[in-house]
DNA sequence: AATGTCCGCAACCGCCTGGAT
DNA sequence: GATCCAGGCGGTTGCGGACAT
């Protein structure tokens, strides 16, 4: 997986680098060290230029750098920092002890970027399904009510079959909307998207749409359907986020920045509204729900890291009994 | 076995930054 | 302040191995 080695019209060689090549070079370097690297390779005895040289070094020949394959922990810490400082790559690697820049950026493009790109995917899939069903629930009301603004009266044939549509989906995807009312505030890093699933899942419980441009703190406002939350963004991505005094009672304030993973501030948030710990080990059904309060919710963890978690009806009436989840994060599947 | 397609990664390219003059 | 230039960085390319058909 190599170019191919050709001369430039300059007589400068490119492309892959010989055996010979690296060691000319190693030895110099090792020897005098890189003190210029448009001079260096005339006094290596190399005809390459100083940009190839200083590459070929820094990528490849430099004592300490890993070969081999990034494990979970590098690929965790990967992403951590990506959604901190984005596309910083040199500043990335540099918080990976012998990785380097462009390792760290191919397998950013090889490997993560795709799994966001399926990530995405799936909130498309969700806000589609929310749309479809906000369109479903409104012909419903429509035909419930025989006063409706435009006079649509309902017979018994289309009660049922509002009936029935009802038990295969609305029963099946509407999570309950209770009275749940906070006081005071909660402090949270701004999320950067790359556990989105979480958000999506919640939002998808509420009635919008959602997309990677929305703050944590205007999913959750916009989970518990309180127009008069108060939101606004201090400086160090610190979002504070007021919702009205009620049963549920946070006081104080919690700040959750410096909480390893960035999206995880969104988990302890909910899971500082039940009365539980959270740790990086919670998955994102376990937080909902301890959230929820709820011990008799049934979750489950099968192969392939899928997650299945479930509410009992009694809970809010309409819910939805089946929540996917792979790798702790993705929701693939809703119904 | 032959061919086509996909994917990983080394290497290149062009732009930006900051220090020297 | 303007210019030059080396070093650094992020985006992109293209080769060849792996895998699919």
């Amino acid at each position: 997986m190599v170019r191919h080695c050709f001369v430039d019209k300059n007589g400068m060689k490119k492309g892959a680098w010989s055996k010979e090549e690296d060691d000319k070079l190693r030895a110099y370097v090792l020897r005098y060290g890189y003190w210029n690297w448009r001079l260096l390779p005339k006094y290596a005895g190399l005809a390459r230029c100083g940009k190839s040289c200083r590459l070929r070094w820094m990528n490849y020949l430099k004592p300490g750098l890993k070969r081999g394959d990034i494990t979970k922990e590098e690929e965790d810490l990967i992403m951590e920092l990506h959604n901190q400082m984005g596309n910083k790559w040199s500043v990335i690697a540099a918080k990976l002890p012998g990785r380097t820049d462009n390792e760290v950026k191919n397998y950013w493009h090889s490997h993560i970027k795709k799994r966001n790109t399926q990530k995405t995917a799936a909130t498309k899939v969700i806000a589609e399904q929310t749309s479809e069903i906000q369109t479903l629930k409104e012909s419903e009301d429509l035909m419930l009510s025989p006063n409706t603004a435009n006079g649509i009266a309902c017979d018994t044939t289309s009660l049922d079959s509002v009936t029935v549509l009802q038990d295969t989906i609305w029963s099946e995807t509407f999570l309950p909307f209770e009275p749940l009312e906070l006081s005071g505030q909660l402090n949270f890093g701004e999320l950067s998207s790359p556990d989105f699933s979480i958000l999506s899942a919640l939002n998808w419980v509420g009635d919008d749409s959602v997309n990677s441009s929305h703050s944590g703190a205007e999913v959750l406002a916009n989970f518990w359907a309180e127009p008069s939350a108060s939101i606004n963004t201090s400086s160090s991505n610190e979002t504070n986020f007021s919702l009205p005094s009620g049963p549920l009672e946070l006081s104080g304030e919690l700040n959750f920045s410096e909480l390893s993973s960035p999206d995880f501030s969104i988990l302890s948030a909910l899971n500082s509204v039940g009365d539980d710990s959270v740790n990086s080990s919670y998955s994102g059904a376990e937080v909902l729900a301890n959230f929820w309060d709820e011990p008799s919710a049934s979750i489950s963890t099968s192969s392939s890291n899928e997650t299945n978690f479930s509410l009992p009806v009694e809970k809010g009436g309409l819910f939805s009994p089946y929540i996917s989840y792979y790798d702790d994060s993705m929701i693939s599947m809703f119904l």
